[in-house]
RNA sequence: GGGCUCAUAGCUCAGCUGGAUAGAGCAACGGCCUUCUAAGCCGUGUGUCCGGGGUUCGAAUCCCUGUGGGCUCACCA
């Protein structure tokens, strides 16, 4: 696509010295108010090499860029050269790109194919997938997707919270309490319950702390029964997981969690050893980070067992031998900030030069009106009753306007819209901002949400429904289209909008940031239905139909690959 | 106490790699469905951009400092 931005830099470097082409690509900006310009470039900077004043040169500037053929018009203002791009010009370019890539409109190739590692969602098993979950889980998924719209070959990995002394705990509170039925039925919901009981009974009977670290002691030597006992639980808990995730269409491409790692730290521990690295404290294995303002980083218990962090190293060293990883992103709340830098210290420290190339993409907190989120307290939300109730209320939405509708149909719309919503709520602020959970929030679908995105993707398509197929197969095909039909301003400022997707999209996976995204869809939806407001699409006059046409099939592709970023499905009608 | 982080309209937030009068949504009020889906569009009002310094032609944006909230600082993850 051609970038308009470059060729400007191009026109006015010819007339300013002593400026690379990057530099003033770079100076150049798109003014708030588009009465300014699409495009403006401010000359204060040169008025010290030029010794003239900003003002001065910008006429100049002006007066000689004013006769290329892109441009509408150029103005001088103050110390700003305004430039008004050709509208027929720009809409013309944006159109052909968006038809020729179709679902591919918004996608590059930066990424070359090379491997980039995503690991997010990661929830422990045997715990309920909460509200709090939501975060890292949708966050995650559309960065893979982001990155993957960036060419980049991306393998998702749920880094399950599947190991550890908490499931010799489990394991003997099943023996003691436990009942199989139970299990099968509710498992998430059982075994917390063991869990708990264990932690109240742990009270008047401390043996069984003893218990359960023997226990897990086995499991962690292979005993055959205690293997068994966890790998079912494991398989029950990853079942009731599954639902979840397949409502949110997400899925992944390795389940390696901590237990997937137990048997590999020993390798790293004498590693850190040979290095120098280790030394004791406290009876326990710590790398001394104090030089760095970091801490101790504890590697093993003064009990000989390990931590997460050892676990964290030895996943990490594992993925740069299987997968030669270009950016292994860690999509984990910000709580875990400081474990995060002693680790890549640490793997920097031993040496491992793609240290570097280790992300972690931190998070707000999530937490409820009446405080922090917390399971043993009763205070907590599930992830599958918000979606659920979201998909209810959608239901209700659609019923009501919709009263013939068959059930089939409702329930597939009320899926996409209602999870949709829950989805792109968590989505449009900036990642790293803490909120607290709110019903009514999530529930509204007015406004700057997701049902309003997907509502104006939907009537794009009925737009393009009345418009009949042959308007639509030569809309498409850009046939003999006259440009000078999408001039308006309403039109022209939509095309502006749809232009700047692919860089939007760029943009946010620079930043690890999704909520670019989003905002960008809900401006590409409030100029589509500014257009709508303003302009009547199916018009008696064929030329025009047509032309109208195609920006609304512009539209509907952007804001359908948009949502697709987001994880999002974008329905035809609702 | 140290480290990290956040602070912008009544509320939720964009804008933050410095640029021209600081923007959306929600809530409130008023208008628009015999023309393409009113989950929509249009209009009305509000700002010590947390305070104080500094750098600069220019600061919500960068630097310093103070205040307030959140997270975190050794055997959980």
């Amino acid at each position: 696509m051609l970038n308009f931005k470059e060729e400007i830099a191009k026109l006015i470097a010819q007339q300013v010295e002593g400026l690379e082409l990057a530099e003033i690509q770079e100076m150049i900006e798109i003014p708030q108010d588009s009465k300014m310009g699409d495009y403006a470039f401010p000359c204060f900077k040169l008025a010290k090499t030029l010794r003239k004043a900003p003002p001065l040169i910008a006429k100049g500037i002006a007066e000689a860029i004013a006769e290329a053929e892109m441009f509408e018009k150029v103005e001088q203002v103050n110390a700003y050269v305004n430039m008004f791009i050709s509208k027929e010009a720009f809409v013309k370019v944006t159109m052909e790109e968006v038809m020729t890539k179709g679902d591919d409109f918004g996608k590059t190739n930066i990424g070359e194919n090379k491997p980039v590692i995503v690991e997010y969602s990661s929830p422990n098993i045997a715990k309920p997938f909460h509200i709090g979950h939501i975060r890292s889980t949708v966050i995650g998924n559309s960065l893979y997707k982001i990155y993957d719209a960036m060419g980049y070959d991306v393998i998702r990995i749920n880094h399950l919270g599947d190991y550890g002394t908490q499931f010799g705990k489990m394991i003997c509170a099943y023996r003691h309490w436990g009942n199989k039925e139970d299990v099968i039925n509710e498992p998430i919901k059982t075994l917390l319950e063991y869990y708990t009981k264990f932690h109240v009974e742990v009270e008047e009977h401390p043996e069984l702390d003893d218990e359960a670290r023997e226990i897990f002691a086995k499991l962690e030597k292979g005993e055959p029964e205690e293997v068994e006992l966890w790998q079912w639980f494991r398989d029950e808990s990853l079942k009731e997981f599954s639902r979840v995730y397949d409502m949110l269409g997400i899925s992944f491409d390795s389940y390696a969690g901590e237990s997937f790692y137990s048997d590999k730290m020993p390798r790293f521990v004498n590693e850190l050893k040979e290095k120098g690295l280790l030394e004791e404290s406290r009876g326990a294995q710590i790398v001394d980070l104090e030089p760095y303002g970091l801490g101790a980083a504890l590697i093993t218990k003064s009990d000989g067992s390990t931590l997460y962090i050892t676990r964290d190293i030895a996943a990490a060293v594992y993925r740069k031998e299987t997968y030669n990883f270009e950016k292994n992103i860690y999509v984990v709340a910000s709580q875990q900030n400081l474990h995060f830098q002693q680790w890549f210290k640490i793997l920097e420290l031993m040496g491992y030069e793609w240290s570097k190339d280790c992300v972690h993409i931190p998070f707000g907190l999530v937490s409820l009106a009446e405080g922090t989120m917390s399971t043993r307290h009763g205070r907590v939300v599930f992830l599958e009753d918000v979606l659920n109730k979201a998909v209810e209320k959608t239901k209700e939405i659609i019923r009501e306007k919709n009263p013939d509708a068959t059930e089939e149909y409702v329930d597939e719309v009320a899926k996409t819209v209602g999870i949709g919503a829950v989805i792109f709520q968590e989505l449009s602020n900036n990642r790293i901002k803490d909120y607290v959970f709110n019903w009514d929030k999530v529930l509204n679908f007015d406004g700057e949400t997701g049902p309003y995105v997907q509502y104006t993707h939907a009537r794009c398509a009925s737009v393009l429904r009345k418009a009949g197929d042959d308007v639509v197969a030569k809309a498409k095909a850009l046939e003999n289209i006259d440009y000078k039909h999408l001039t308006s301003e309403s039109a022209y400022d939509l095309a502006k909008m749809l232009y700047k997707f692919p860089a939007v999209v760029l943009d946010a996976g620079e930043k690890y940031e999704p909520s670019i995204v989003t905002r960008h869809i809900v401006d590409m939806a409030q100029g589509f239905n500014r257009f709508y407001h303003d302009e009547h699409i199916l018009t008696d006059n064929e030329d025009e139909k047509v032309a109208k046409v195609a920006l609304v099939l512009a539209a509907k592709e952007a804001i359908k690959n948009g949502l697709a970023l987001l994880g999002m499905g974008a329905p035809e009608r609702m």
